[in-house]
DNA sequence: GGCGCTAACTTTGCAACGCTAAGATTTGAA
DNA sequence: TTCAAATCTTAGCGTTGCAAAGTTAGCGCC
């Protein structure tokens, strides 16, 4: 900390916070590890000393990714004690984060980063879709597992097609009324709520 | 085409062919103006007399992608007069579409190929979301506009999202108990004709 | 307190990339 | 036949991910 020349303080945490920092900024921008080092006053090789490939970099935001997710959706919903009104909440929190991050979400499902390789990242994502899990599961409570086991990964599905088409700008005013994350939460809720 | 030297026959449809080649072979390439060229036996910039930027290349690919989508799910689709069979032909159809063209499907949704920027994607990509309209619509005669809209948008949403978690490989076993495009597409028109 | 090990970082260098600019060749229409 | 537009080549620029080798700092150990 005293000698700012030699050894920064935390790389590879300062690395992940710039390209978090840069994708909030321009979520449609392209992360470059060189344009990260020069940004932070380091050697454009420098952040390979603690990521060995760019993907791993990747990897190591999209794990962060799942895991603000994650917060989101437990703090936006624990305090709801009915069900449907639960699962309509956090699919809001799902949607909103994917807005707000729209840059961190598109990294989070990117091609070339893969949970199978890196073990946090698939940590975090899981626990992420136990939470959903565990919401259907709440509103659905006399069906089976595979029933609700069903309902869950369409309840993933949808909510992640919005969001994916969503923070692409793929829905145009005629297809999507209203693009409020309040109004296509409860759209998506309805449906996987149903009886 | 007797002067191969010259003057390639028609370089723009050998570019996306070749583009589109690659990508059934590796759905994770990474497209490269330089490599097709180099494959096509012509100069690394050649392509760019027909692609003003590689985004353009890319649209031109998204493009050819949403033509063949909306075939597949027409020929598959249009011989079934029940609509809710109808509704889940076209969302196998969709989902297949998604696995055996994974790479195309992928750069079809992609971050930068923008259909505002590009009117003949902007309309095959229409065009392909009038062939889901049209069957949510016949499955759900008495509903009103806005809730057939509604419907609409969550086929599409849930779809769209099937097909990217699919096809980027994030349906690990225990959370899609069987992934077959046809229990999948079940589920999915299922929730959406619903009452 | 000097020794050496290890991690963090730098410099150097390479191959691939998208793209531009300028020039050569071919084509097709006037 | 002429000439302009379209097509393609070569040359070159700046950026990128990454490997290799060298340098520096921190830190336990005798």
């Amino acid at each position: 900390m005293s000698k700012p020349d030699y050894h920064h303080g935390d790389l590879r945490e300062a690395v992940l916070d710039a390209a978090e920092a840069g994708l909030r900024k321009d979520p449609r921008l392209s992360l470059s590890i060189r344009a990260l080092a020069s940004e932070l006053g380091v050697s454009a090789t420098a952040p390979h000393a603690h990521f060995r490939t760019k993907a791993d970099l990747l990897a190591a935001l999209a794990t962060r990714g799942f895991e603000k997710l994650r917060k989101k959706t437990v703090s936006r919903s624990e305090k709801i004690k009915a069900p449907d009104k639960k699962l309509a909440a956090q699919a809001e929190a799902y949607l909103q984060f994917s807005l707000e991050n729209a840059g961190l979400y598109r990294i989070m499902f990117a091609t070339g980063v893969d949970p199978e390789a890196h073990p946090a990242l698939h940590a975090a994502s899981r626990a992420s879709y136990a939470i959903l899990q565990g919401a259907v599961a709440e509103a659905l409570p006399n069906h089976c597992k595979a029933e609700r086991d069903r309902r869950a990964l369409a309840a993933w599905s949808i909510v992640h097609g919005l969001a994916s088409l969503l923070s692409e700008g793929r829905l145009a005013n005629d297809i999507a009324a209203d693009k409020s994350p309040k109004a296509l939460a409860k759209m998506a809720a309805n449906l996987i709520a149903q009886k």
